[in-house]
DNA sequence: TAAATTTTTGGCAACGTTGCCAAAGTATGC
DNA sequence: GCATACTTTGGCAACGTTGCCAAAAATTTA
């Protein structure tokens, strides 16, 4: 037995194909009797459309690819849910292409690959040769997610902005600055992310006469904040460490180090200031001040984009940039110094 | 400008559409003449075949989707890439489809999904609701992987063998055991993946009639194990901490512990011994031993089952169990007890 | 009641591809 | 040189769907 097919069930209803059809895209002009019988036929047979002959017939798919590296951070969390809530309600579905590996970058060049047989292409990806090689082989919509390029529709957040925002509260508080920095992995080029926070935090201070004291490296994890902190107490030791406000390029960073000088006595904003970059929750719930990124918010434009290039054909390119926000909490207050 | 297909070729070419068709599929009895005007026609109108024309005709789609949660930890990395390389080979390409909340579940249960716009599925989640909910409407071969279930073909890790092969090792050391296991998340219905390990580890030791003198329990990560070594310094004050062997459910858990004990003056191996799971390359490189589990080979078997399904048309449930390996490590070597 | 109008329906074609069959072309054997 | 085999090629149909058009049915109007 064989998937039955939308003339099985006109002849189970007694009806023509057109006439199923009609029923299954909700056309006007049918009569409720007509729609019973064909309803209930497409319930005996057990009828499911068959995709590849609408997209053949349509020349859409209803589909829309989602091109994103492998890392499941809850940034990638919070803005796939978000991309796939407005999405649904437009009546697309949502395939993910992972990066998996430099090399299978490759992959994309190729016309025929599956990440393409979609209506539109999204690109959550700050991988240069992703972004500065040759245009994909797709002549349908595509939009970048946090990641920015003057070629391509782009949904953005402005780091600079962030950093520089970071730098400002800094300076209100007239403490010495530490900059907690991230690493460029090596072999890797370096992601703009942490590039345009830094250059945001350093344009402010330099503005205004000001240097770090210290500035400290580490990955952007926990573990690698509570290295940095680490660096931190060996550098300042046999001194103690001074009053200090400390802007750590990621929340991951920011927790790992409140976490560490805590183990040394030292409580963030009592003894020392700290601020993050995210808004995460977790910083939020630590008690540290965060420059928030409205990551949600930057998935629903982001799928208004695609469905307007989709739907409205929009024909100038689109950027729309993200301003950051201060998510403010005791780990800034200003310090009653004595 | 529309799109070119096989006849724009064709008449380019000066042929007939289903010689433009042979030369697209390799076919034999083409004659190096008519191969090379064909292919230059192709070049020169910039064909792409149609890829919902020709799953239309061929029933097939030449596409493989894999549901799996959105967790990004290595595991997945490993295991995908290893499913790709296979699949890749035979002509298969990859679309990811994440669990995206719980409630998204229900999605599954369309059989217009894009998911199920695929030749086979693979499933890597331990969801309950997935796994024995009602099965997917998809009548194509199904294979889990890192999971498992009798009425689908599986590819799985016997973690309660790792977990007895853990219980075996602490055994021969002669030292208290440690338990550090991971709580069931709220509202979260338990992993296996630690029920079964843990399950391992206590019928071994139950067998000897030892018990854990301590239980503890907290989340797979880094930040956990530290939290847990925090805890079983709280729970040993103010009497020193005796030598013991501490089994941790993962290497996360049992990186955080190391880490955590070392600022207490306490070296794995030396002080006490300690082991986890996955044989994480982070463990190793911490000297700390594991019970490894071939992800990547997992991945390839997994892939192999369901070409297997996909075209040999294997009728007979397959079910692939892997053995857990010993990672040996120095954290884990008898101590030289004073 | 017949004509005009509107609503509802079926037939046909086409989306782009490939398998099948038959026809044309080429080579081989007697 | 002609029959036989083999190679290469083109035409046609079909995969399942939906849009268009015209036909049929129902409804309104005169």
């Amino acid at each position: 037995m064989t998937k039955p097919s939308v003339v099985d069930v006109a002849r189970i209803a007694g009806v023509g194909a057109s006439t199923v059809s009609r029923v299954l895209n909700n056309h006007p002009n049918i009569s409720d009797q007509t729609r019973q019988r064909v309803l209930s036929a497409i319930e005996t047979v057990g009828y499911t459309p068959n995709l590849n002959a609408r997209s053949l017939r349509s020349g859409q798919t209803q589909a829309v690819s989602v091109l994103l590296p492998m890392t499941g951070t809850p940034f990638y969390d919070t803005l796939l849910t978000a991309i796939h809530g407005v999405l649904d309600q437009h009546g697309y579905d949502l395939a993910l292409f992972p990066l998996l590996g430099a090399q299978r970058i490759r992959r994309f060049k190729d016309p025929g690959a599956l990440l393409y047989r979609a209506d539109g292409l999204l690109i959550s990806s700050q991988n240069p040769e992703v972004l500065y090689g040759s245009r994909p082989p797709f002549n349908k919509p595509i939009v970048l997610v946090d990641a920015h390029h003057p070629q391509y529709h782009s949904v953005h957040f402005n780091n600079v902005a962030a950093g520089r925002m970071a730098a400002e509260l800094t300076l209100s508080r007239h403490l010495p600055v530490v900059l907690l920095d991230v690493p460029v992995r090596p072999g890797d080029l370096e992601s703009p992310v942490f590039l345009e926070r830094r250059a945001g935090v350093l344009d402010v201070l330099q503005r205004h006469g000001i240097t770090p004291i210290v500035t400290l490296q580490a990955p952007a994890s926990i573990e690698g904040g509570r290295d940095a902190a680490q660096q931190l107490l060996d550098w300042a030791h046999p001194h103690p460490v001074a009053p200090f406000f400390m802007v750590a390029l990621s929340d991951d960073l920011a927790l790992g180090v409140q976490r560490h000088l805590l183990s040394a006595g030292l409580h963030a904003g009592r003894d020392y200031l700290l601020m993050g970059f995210d808004g995460s929750a977790a910083a939020a719930e630590a008690g540290i001040t965060s420059v928030a990124q409205p990551v949600a918010q930057m998935g629903r434009t982001a799928a208004d984009v695609l469905l307007g290039a989709l739907e409205g054909q929009l024909k100038t390119i689109t950027q729309r940039t993200f301003a950051p926000t201060l998510q403010e909490a005791p780990s800034t207050q200003a310090l009653t110094l004595m």
